[in-house]
DNA sequence: TGAATATATGAACAATTATTCATATATTAT
DNA sequence: ATAATATATGAATAATTGTTCATATATTCA
C-alpha cells in the first residue's frame, strides 16, 4: 500500500498552520532578537539590562521586544517602573538548540 | 556562586553562530519553502512535481530550492534530465515538528 | 543536428522590515 | 504638581526579499 517513496502518511499542516510556521520562524530570523532571547535563558531581564547585555538603543529594544511578545516566544511581568521579560516557556530555547545542532552536524560533514 | 536568577552557566554562542542561527531561521520563514520542504519528507521530489504539488511556477520553485539548498536544508541527485531533492538530514523535519509543538501548546493556553 | 523537455538564472518590481529619531505614556519620589 | 526614570510607539528611511518574465543551460531522443 505505502512504500519507503511515499510519503501519504505524513501528516501534511494546513495551510494555516504553514502560514504560522513561517511567522513563527520569521521572529527566529534576525540576530538582534536571537540575541535578546538569549540574554534572557534562565533569567528575567528588564529592558533597560537587556539593552546594555545586547549593546542596543533602548527604541530598537522594545520595539523587538514588541514582535516576540507578539509571536508569544517571550513572556513580561511589570513591577514599578520596569518591565522583567523572560522566555514564555522551554519551548524557545529547545527550539534554538535543535537548529544549533543541525548548524553543528552540517559543520562536520 | 550561582543562583536561580543568573546564566552564567549558559554558554552564549558567539556572533558567528548568532547569525548562522538566524540566517538558517530565515530560511524556514517563508510559506513557499516550508510547502516545499513538507513536499519531499519521506521522499525525493523532482522539481516539476514539486510545482505540481506546491502550486508553484516552477522558476519560483527552482529559485526556493536554490535558497533551501544553499542553506543545506536539502540535498539533490540528478537523473537525466531530471533533479531529485529530498531534505538534508532528519534534523530538518525535527526543527518544524518543535516549533510546530510549541504553536500547538500555546493555543491550549 | 535539431526538437523537446527539465531545470536554472538574471533583472525588475512590489512588499516587508530593522533601525533611528522624536515623542508619548507610566511610575515613583520630592 | 514637577522632575526623573523606564518603557513604548509612530513615522521615515534604507535594505532585503519573493515572484514573474524572459531566457539560458543541460539532457535525451529522433
Amino acid at each position: 500500500m505505502c512504500n519507503d517513496k511515499c510519503n501519504n502518511n505524513i501528516v501534511i499542516p494546513t495551510d494555516d498552520m504553514i502560514i504560522e510556521l513561517a511567522d513563527t520562524f520569521k521572529v527566529f530570523s534576525d540576530s538582534s532578537r536571537i540575541k535578546i532571547l538569549y540574554s534572557m535563558i534562565n533569567q528575567e531581564m528588564c529592558v533597560r539590562h537587556i539593552s546594555q547585555k545586547v549593546n542596543m538603543s533602548q527604541s530598537a529594544v522594545s520595539h523587538q521586544l514588541k514582535t516576540l511578545k507578539q509571536a508569544r516566544l517571550i513572556k513580561y511581568r511589570k513591577e514599578g517602573k520596569e518591565v522583567y521579560y523572560s522566555l514564555d516557556d522551554e519551548h524557545i530555547e529547545k527550539i534554538l538548540n535543535v537548529v544549533i545542532d543541525h548548524i553543528k552536524e552540517e559543520r562536520n560533514e
